[in-house]
DNA sequence: TGTACATCAGTGAACGCGCGTTCACTGATGTAC
DNA sequence: TGTACATCAGTGAACGCGCGTTCACTGATGTAC
């Protein structure tokens, strides 16, 4: 694939392509290794030094795609969850939406999610990110807020919002992840395991009658 | 390092330390690909070349070493559980032997639960494996029995027990494989996690009084 | 008992490849005088 | 209005590197006669 040159002055049009090209590709391989700045340039219809006129290197690349998922991932539960004025009800629609996010971008939610990533994070910055937080932050801050709005209606019992918004997550991850690096497993439907651990997470948020 | 050469007839040794250098490397890299033929012929104090005279390929010697952890991980499981007479106790202490190996372990454990694996696997083969199964057949039906012989004693209830097994695996899988990929986020004491994930488990698992 | 030979555990050098990155450059377009 | 020049979006070729794998070989040890 060729390109044709950005007039003066559009030279980002380049950044936003190497951006969706590198996603595409990262989608489609499933593995950063995988990916080389070849292919990318290769894919956007350039060759590979232009690709160092918009990230010093293949690291920063990979981490800006990724941020720019976390994002996505962030606001399609937030959707998920807008319109549904039952908190209990909010708290299923961000479970089914982080669902379908991940298994419809098994390979994005691996590099956010299964990949290990050593930056050090306060409870502080997890549970009220500042407007230039990291996308991971918001999400969470997200869920826990959640938790909240339903603690305080008074249909979740939670002494700790923090620990049922991980364990929360931590049910949810457990599915998918497992769904995704095992996809010969004979799973039963997808449907109904989500709503079987939708079901079980439920019953131990409810308050006891 | 440098190597005696192993007397005639022994020549399968060096297999054993191929096998126990690829498992320390791995390890410590946390990636397959973080780990070359050359790296793992230097551990053991061999040339490269002397590897193919034990395993065809790298795939073949990879996948033998997790073959060997998860077998390893299977045991551990046994284990832990073999001397516990309440069936729901032996869940429990299942599921503590499953965060323990992990965490001990959390390179072998991405490599066998965190990486992608295309086999196909029927549901047959999970529930009944034969004697020459992989071990991660040997190690799901393990489970699955656990869970009948706590449903047959009456301590819990589940018209499907593959459909409970893969219920707390995936809720075990979800921690653990969080707490491997995330070491940075702001987590709660482990054990903490531990517990009330038991006992949420445990919960879902009474039968209703 | 001595020697020729087969076996076996490894070696040394090289293969072709794709990688991330750098560096000096080109050539179109806008701007200043 | 014409021309010299600066700017800017890219290019082409090359760098050094480590990779998986192959191939012809070596040299110690056991065995047959």
């Amino acid at each position: 694939m060729t390109r044709t040159r950005s007039p003066r002055g559009e030279g980002s049009r380049l950044r936003a392509d190497i951006l969706a090209a590198t996603g595409r590709l990262l989608a489609e391989k499933g593995d950063e290794n995988a990916v080389s700045i070849r292919m990318i340039a290769d894919a956007v219809g350039v060759t590979p030094p232009s690709i160092y006129l918009h990230f010093p290197d293949k690291d920063t690349l990979i981490e800006a795609v990724c941020e720019e998922r976390f994002q996505q991932f962030d606001e399609a539960l937030e959707k998920a969850a807008a319109g549904v004025h039952d908190p209990l009800e909010a708290l299923r629609a961000r479970g089914h939406a982080y669902v379908s996010f991940a298994l419809e971008n098994p390979e994005h939610y691996r590099v956010i999610f299964m990949t290990k990533h050593d930056r050090e994070m306060s409870l502080e910055e997890m549970v009220s990110p500042g407007p230039d937080a990291a996308a991971g932050a918001r999400a969470f801050a997200h869920l826990v807020e959640a938790v909240q709005r339903a603690v305080a209606a008074g249909v979740v019992a939670s002494p700790n919002p923090v620990l049922t918004a991980i364990h929360l997550w931590s049910g949810f991850h457990g599915l998918v992840s497992l769904l995704i690096s095992e996809p010969g497993f004979p799973w039963p439907d997808v449907e109904v395991l989500v709503a079987s651990l939708l079901d079980a997470q439920e019953q131990g948020l409810v308050p006891r009658t």
